[in-house]
DNA sequence: TGCGTCAAGGCGTAGA
DNA sequence: TCTACGCCTTGACGCA
């Protein structure tokens, strides 16, 4: 893989939050979360009436970049010297839309890729990045609600063995580093 | 301050 | 060989 073609890694959540900064008040979490809700719902109308236009006329549109990612500066650097993560922090609007895809089709093509990227304002390894990460989410979520059925299941029918091993199991499987991989049992047995 | 969440990193694999 | 995938794992961040 050439480092080159890769992009580089988006914004830090400063990036976004100094967009809103100017309309930020001092107050804490709850002002802030109503904030949020009011920003949230004007980015929900601009992306229905976006979304509608790019579908119309398969343009791109230039308001959406609320949370637009600074590809140029976007780590800094620790007390080590080394460059520190940064993690971006996609927008309500941006989760929103790649959310209504995911619930449509859970693959995406390269075009499609592509145009959802340039929709949204990120890079097409970010949305891909995203799908993946939806994708096995969701696999997770699924496992675990199959095993909780299991589990009432053992328990009514008084398998207090297949109980004991379900939960012993539920136990490791969101934390599979904590288990001794050495052993016979790895992270991915089921 | 510990914990949960989530974007991104990393590794192995499959298909073209 | 390249690309995208699955499957974790890591690291940054927000919250109680």
């Amino acid at each position: 893989m050439s480092e080159a073609v890769k992009p580089l890694t988006s914004f830090l959540i400063e990036d976004i939050l100094s967009i809103k900064e100017s309309t930020r008040l001092n107050g804490k979490c709850s002002t802030q979360k109503m904030e949020r809700c009011s920003q949230w719902k004007e980015e929900s109308e601009e992306l229905e009436q976006l979304c509608q236009q790019d579908m119309m006329f398969g343009v791109q549109n230039e308001s959406l970049d609320t949370s637009c990612p600074s590809t140029s500066d976007s780590s800094t650097l620790t007390s080590a010297g080394k460059q520190k993560r940064s993690r971006a922090a996609f927008t309500h609007l941006q989760v929103l839309e790649l959310e209504k895809k995911f619930n449509h089709q859970r693959y995406l093509s390269a075009p499609e890729r592509a145009h959802l990227a340039s929709t949204l304002r990120l890079t097409e390894t970010q949305v891909k990045i995203w799908f993946q990460n939806r994708r096995y989410k969701t696999k997770r979520k699924q496992q675990t609600s199959e095993l909780c059925k299991d589990m009432y299941k053992s328990d009514r029918l008084g398998l207090r063995d297949d109980l004991v091993r379900a939960s012993l199991l539920s136990s490791l499987h969101y934390r599979p580093y904590l288990w001794d991989f050495s052993g016979p049992w790895g992270p991915t047995l089921w």
